[in-house]
DNA sequence: TTTGTTTTCCCCCAAAATGAGTGATTTATT
DNA sequence: AATAAATCACTCATTTTGGGGGAAAACAAA
């Protein structure tokens, strides 16, 4: 008869020595059992139904399919199973694009066995367990660079273009004549180097102007 | 002579209680004194410069200017400061708005002393200290709702509008006709019920459908 | 005080984009 | 077989956009 109050944790990693470390000592706690694990995601996918798991480790860089195509199409029909990343891979791209795929944590490979632990604890428990450097890109991307070339006025403007608003409605916003709009408008593109809406938010994205 | 090891932290919470509290656990610790503390954000940044701290814990619902706009404040003339917020608030607005002020961190209030103490050692290691609920609602913030009535395409296609680009933009990235562009985003309007692009992103960035 | 920056406003013009119609065809998926 | 999704077409009137050309007032910095 199966434990009831163990939570079952399966792990997707190529590398094997890795894998292994991983699984013994997920096995050494009580509260939880590695009942599967795989080297890609194509392997998880296919016994995910019968694994049934609470919880994935998964890895990014993998053969086949990737890590962060794995996330999403796990999500897609087993959208209850908490997913962690497990990653050497600690940059923007990476993280952000697993976590808009559904991770609910994300840690780096050189991680503490007792805070691996403590992770899959934290994320029953439904938090979202980072390591300290993902924590900082996170929340990092909140905020806006602090060295734009544009005017606050300028910013402002922008950011209103990003929403779709037109020249009229961000004059209305902003309480200004549509000319005055127009005329920060192209005072942005001059500064951007731009000719376009388009253009003029792909940079501004970028650069974290807005 | 003043300690070079020790790192001065600055308190803003309008609660006498609460403020003495957190001064007293402060300096209880070796790492850390708390040099100065205040009501309200006015009293923090007149004496910021002579204060001088690498941590500011700041309340949010504070009488005069908020904490939101006094770390916008704060941060503007003295960005090298690591601001944590500490509130009871941990409601999506108040968190995003903080953090996009500029806040490195972000508490809630009733978090156990040593925690708040590993939170003060993790920002000075350039880390960002989250409570789990917080963690939670920022990661949270990357994914968007599994109960969307767009198709995937036309998920994509509004994305793309959110972008700043035209139809025919559009229709290119996509490989399609403009006028499937032009289709797709008829329908996105009546399944969202709007009649404008600006109204469209709007509700799309509120219900977490892009 | 003079200079530069920011914010504000005005005009002309032509190309492009948008939104509202009213359709149709072809793939999936069920 | 029926439904949903994705594709394409054509009209029409109205807005929007971006390129020119200015200019005045407020404000901060030098």
């Amino acid at each position: 008869m199966l434990n009831k109050n163990i939570t079952r944790v399966v792990i997707v990693e190529d590398d094997e020595i890795i894998r292994e470390s991983f699984v013994s000592l997920i096995n050494s706690s009580e509260s939880f059992l590695c009942n599967a694990n795989y080297d890609t995601c194509e392997g998880a996918i296919k016994n995910l139904t019968n694994d049934s798991p609470q919880i994935i480790l998964m890895d990014i860089g993998l053969p086949g399919i990737s890590g962060i195509e794995g996330i999403r199409r796990i999500k897609k029909v087993y959208s209850k199973v908490e997913i962690i990343v497990v990653s050497v891979h600690d940059d923007d791209e990476k993280v952000f694009d697993a976590l808009c795929a559904g991770a609910s944590g994300y840690l780096t490979k050189n991680i503490k066995p007792e805070k691996l632990l403590s992770s899959l604890s934290e994320v029953i428990k439904g938090g979202a367990p980072m390591s300290t450097s993902i924590a900082k890109r996170v929340i990092r991307s909140f905020q806006r660079s602090t060295e734009s070339p544009l005017t606050s006025r300028e910013t402002e403007v922008l950011q209103q273009l990003g929403r779709g608003k037109s020249y009229t409605m961000i004059a209305d916003d902003l309480h200004i004549n549509k000319e005055t709009v127009r005329s920060h408008i192209k005072n942005i593109y001059q500064k951007l180097n731009v000719g376009s809406k388009a253009e003029a938010l792909e940079k501004a994205t970028k650069d974290r102007l807005i």
